[in-house]
DNA sequence: CTATAAACTTACGTTAACGTAAGAATCAGT
DNA sequence: ACTGATTCTTACGTTAACGTAAGTTTATAG
């Protein structure tokens, strides 16, 4: 399991670690194809030295791609992460856009508030079915082996470890 | 904004409240179309009288319904969700899958668990970077309106209140 | 300098999750 | 029993997010 911080160096000298997008799409188990799809989407950007050498990426660019990642496994479209990397792209002394971007910004860390709550929600109701999945197993005392009853008094203390929490 | 316990009663008398397709359409803002979908995939149920008749939903299908909505919006799939709903449905007194049944619940549960985790990490760096955002503005002082400065203080203060939950 | 290996471009294919349209059947109110 | 509103089935269309294959270039090891 080793990474690949690639060629020794790219302009000249050593400077920031770089990777290939080989290397990239092995580290988050997606494909090149993937990559190449969200730079042509306008959701990630590559370095090359020349217009039709390969593509190279440095860590912000790996940042972005772990965000977007993310994103992915919240339901987010690509292009709802899109307009949330955009804000990230901003220039804060450019004030022609600060207003709109605090809004924006603002309004994404209100949806991932209620996300978590939404979760939370989620988690409780499939905890308390658990327990009384349980609850109807014990009563039904009798016929287990011992194992399969270990088992479940293994499960339930997981599953109460999680509650409330 | 009225709902909809639909016709007076399904069978005979007055039973527990039924929906038709398009009032839990309305309610949860998809189309009739996607209902169907779901039940053509296995994920939902309806009731009819005859087999050609209308089709009609009783709480626990609205429950469900609300269910896979609302794991739609954290990213899974209908298969995914199909899944996880099978665990409902499983019956406690049917000792035969009950271990599966137990090891994929909790499977789910530490999913939700990872999910809840990497949101609170995704919010915390949204802060960040927002705070640093408006760091940078307050830094570059001077040519803003009275309205402008109040706004951003006002931005300040809703992220600083999301601030370590 | 050659020979693999890795990456490139181009372009058509695929899958999940519905959208949409047409024509027939069912339901609710008069 | 009639009629307009709803729903039904059937079936083809659509979009996002890649997969995959072919043929060409670019990089790296010996």
């Amino acid at each position: 399991m080793t990474l690949k911080p690639v060629p020794k160096d790219s302009p000249k000298g050593e400077s920031s670690p770089m990777y290939t997008i080989s290397g990239l799409a092995d580290e988050f188990g997606i494909t090149p194809r993937t990559i190449r799809y969200y730079e042509e989407v306008g959701l990630l950007t590559s370095h090359r030295s020349t217009p039709t050498s390969h593509r190279l990426y440095d860590s912000r660019d790996r940042g972005r791609l772990k965000l977007i990642l993310r994103g992915k496994r919240f339901g987010y479209s690509l292009a709802e992460l899109a307009e949330i990397l955009h804000l990230y792209d901003v220039d804060p002394t450019q004030k022609k856009q600060i207003k709109r971007t605090l809004e924006m910004g603002i309004k994404h860390l209100e949806e991932i508030n209620e996300k978590i709550e939404e979760l939370e929600e989620l988690r409780e109701e499939m905890i308390e079915f658990a327990l009384s999945f349980l609850e109807i197993i014990s009563e039904e005392k009798g016929d287990e082996s011992d194992e399969m009853k270990a088992f479940i008094a293994g499960a339930r203390a997981v599953v109460e470890s999680m509650h409330g929490k």
